[in-house]
RNA sequence: GGCCCCAUGGUCAAGAGGUUAAGACAUCGCCCUUUCACGGCGGUAACCCGGGUUCGAUUCCCGGUGGGGUCACCA
């Protein structure tokens, strides 16, 4: 029996040769320097802050030059799919601005280089594996579980690199030995269970000096340098299905993916897919391995976000947190391009997607997440939204994640008079940070959540009530600004509080307080808080009514 | 443990063979101010260690150290 006798016999009918399926998925007419983009997610649903980063270079990648950017299910494994994880993966990236031009949709499939879901694709992986059988590149391993530990603890024991290769598969020499030739023979009539290996070219546990190496050149991290893989890796599972591995070679390559935009953990894996490509005759995309995103954990530890012990920095959190989108996308660009923040101080205005994205200006070292920058860059982000979207977005989010606060939004005119305050002064105000948070900030206004939170100030604690009385006395609904905190001056002065106050400062004996602290037991009667945004608007919003009910209110208590 | 990646303030980071080593966030102080926020000014705070190359290294090279990743019929 020979190479090719063997992939017949392993795979006798298969719909289409190498040939056709070249044929079938021609290379791409696109523009040059178009890139092709792909973002492989399996369908467990999850999505973290992680995979956005990487989703969202694969996205500016292909959008900048105009190429495509294609979404491929990668679901290899059959126990970690999820039901409906690919709506949920599909419509949580869209929530966050992240589109495909290609790939699995809702609807369907879209472009000429499906099925973009792996596991359609068995004929098209059995195909060329069966080419790398004929080839001599690869055999059947009928290796046990129990072969595989043994094999394994045998290595253990005498101190090297534990896996099959050369030397401890007896399958892979099968054209020197008749009597395995046979066996192989008779076990796939039988139907017995196997999987594929690749017949690895590297030379297994060589000295430093003696390891062939792969120079090859990665976008992010410039020159790498990554020793020749010996391991036999499994290609095709017992079950028929592909590995990783060799779903990411063939697909990437029929699919025609130019750059293969992934996390650096699968760096070390690298030598085994480049084996393949050679393998196989193709040409490799351009790697761009992107530096993991950090957190520190429990034990100050920095460490790669995870999806089992960081559910906080799921997509979803941030979501139902109420992170505006836009913010999201902000904050990961600061990380993801050094020179991004710089373009926006620059560039207020701009729509985020003029940004100028390069895979040079990304850092080969992993970013602790930082909630305080994401806080700051919303804030900001907030400050340049549209007060109507902004008003708009937090219904939404209510609807979804917080229907309690569904007062908040019936009227929506008041809702956006609310969260305009002061933000065309000359130094606007920025305190928007995220929908839970501006929930918490705008609570004063409404009677579902306003109340007494903070106590006077102790300058003014005794004449509170005399306070009150008299602003009651003299409040007019039309008076200006202007006109509005006269009175309140004139309150303070009668009562012996420093019109200004450095005065008081200056002169703490001759003063009760300043007229800080007047305004500070009305702003506590009308809000509840002794921080608010400017009070002579609030009390315009809320209308004369509310204004005169909350402070008598307060003239009521004891 | 083998292999791979990474290394500038607390965090993100700019940077070049010779610099007073940017900037942003955080933090502290002052100012502005009817509160807060915003804003302004200022402060604290960094080139992992050891060799080598060099007139000169934080920058280039080597070796450590530290951190991370990976060693599956998971991706």
């Amino acid at each position: 029996m020979n190479n090719i006798e063997l992939g017949n016999l392993i795979y006798p009918s298969l719909p289409h040769t190498p040939e056709e399926y070249e044929a079938i998925y021609p290379p791409r007419k696109l523009p040059a320097g178009a890139m092709v983009t792909r973002l492989g997610p399996s369908p467990t649903g999850f999505i973290h802050l992680g995979n956005l980063y990487g989703a969202f270079v694969d996205e500016r990648l292909a959008y900048q030059s105009q190429g495509v950017f294609y979404l491929r299910i990668e679901d290899t494994d059959e126990k970690r799919s999820v039901e409906n994880a690919v709506e949920t993966i599909i419509s949580s990236l869209d929530f966050f601005d992240i589109r495909f031009n290609e790939g699995v949709t809702p609807e369907g499939d879209i472009g000429d280089y499906g099925s973009y879901t792996q596991s359609q694709r068995k004929d098209i992986y059995q195909t060329f594996a069966k080419q790398l059988l004929a080839d001599g590149m690869a055999y059947p391993c009928f290796l046990t579980e129990e072969d595989l530990n043994s094999i394994r603890s045998e290595q253990e024991e005498l101190k090297i690199t534990p896996g099959v290769y050369a030397g401890w598969s007896r399958y892979r020499d099968w054209s020197s030995s008749r009597e395995i030739a046979d066996e192989i023979t008779k076990r796939i009539k039988a139907g017995d269970e196997f999987v594929i290996r690749l017949k690895s070219q590297g030379k297994p546990n060589a000295s430093a000096e003696e390891t062939k190496r792969h120079e090859i050149n990665d976008a992010i991290r410039g020159k790498l340098s990554v020793p020749y893989n010996f391991q036999d890796v499994v290609i095709i599972k017992r079950t028929g299905i592909p590995t990783y591995h060799f779903a990411h070679v063939v697909d990437d390559h029929l699919m025609r993916t130019t750059h293969v935009v992934r996390g650096e953990e699968w760096l070390s894996s690298l030598p085994i897919h480049i084996e393949l490509f050679e393998a196989l005759g193709w040409e490799l995309p351009v790697y761009c391995h992107t530096a993991q995103l950090m957190k520190i954990d429990e034990s100050g530890n920095k460490r790669k976000l995870s999806k089992r012990k960081d559910p906080e920095l799921s997509l979803d959190y941030y979501r139902s947190e109420g992170y505006h989108p836009a913010s999201v996308r902000e904050y990961l660009m600061t990380i993801l391009n050094s020179d991004f923040e710089e373009w926006r101080a620059e560039n207020l205005e701009a729509d985020i997607n003029e940004f100028n994205f390069t895979m040079e200006k990304m850092s080969g070292s992993g970013a602790l997440f930082d909630l305080n920058k994401l806080n700051d860059v919303s804030k900001n982000t907030l400050l340049r939204t549209e007060v109507s979207e902004i008003a708009c977005w937090l219904r939404d989010w209510s609807r979804e994640f917080a229907p309690e606060y569904a007062y908040v939004f019936e009227n929506m005119d008041t809702l956006e008079k609310l969260l305009d305050i002061g933000r065309h002064d000359a130094r606007p105000r920025a305190d928007l940070v995220y929908a839970r948070q501006i929930m918490d900030f705008i609570g004063y206004f409404f009677d579902e959540s306003f109340k007494i939170q903070d106590e006077y100030p102790d300058e003014v604690r005794s004449d509170a009530k005399t306070i009150l009385e008299k602003y009651l006395e003299t409040y007019n609904y039309s008076d200006d600004n202007g006109a509005w905190f006269a009175k309140v001056r004139s309150i303070a002065s009668e009562l012996g509080y420093a019109l200004k106050p450095k005065d008081f400062k200056k002169n703490p004996q001759d003063y009760k307080g300043h007229v800080g602290h007047v305004s500070s037991v009305i702003r506590i009667a009308v809000t509840g808080k002794t921080q608010s945004p400017d009070l002579w608007t609030i009390q315009q919003i809320m209308g004369e009514d509310k204004v005169r009910q909350r402070i008598s209110a307060c003239l009521k208590e004891d």
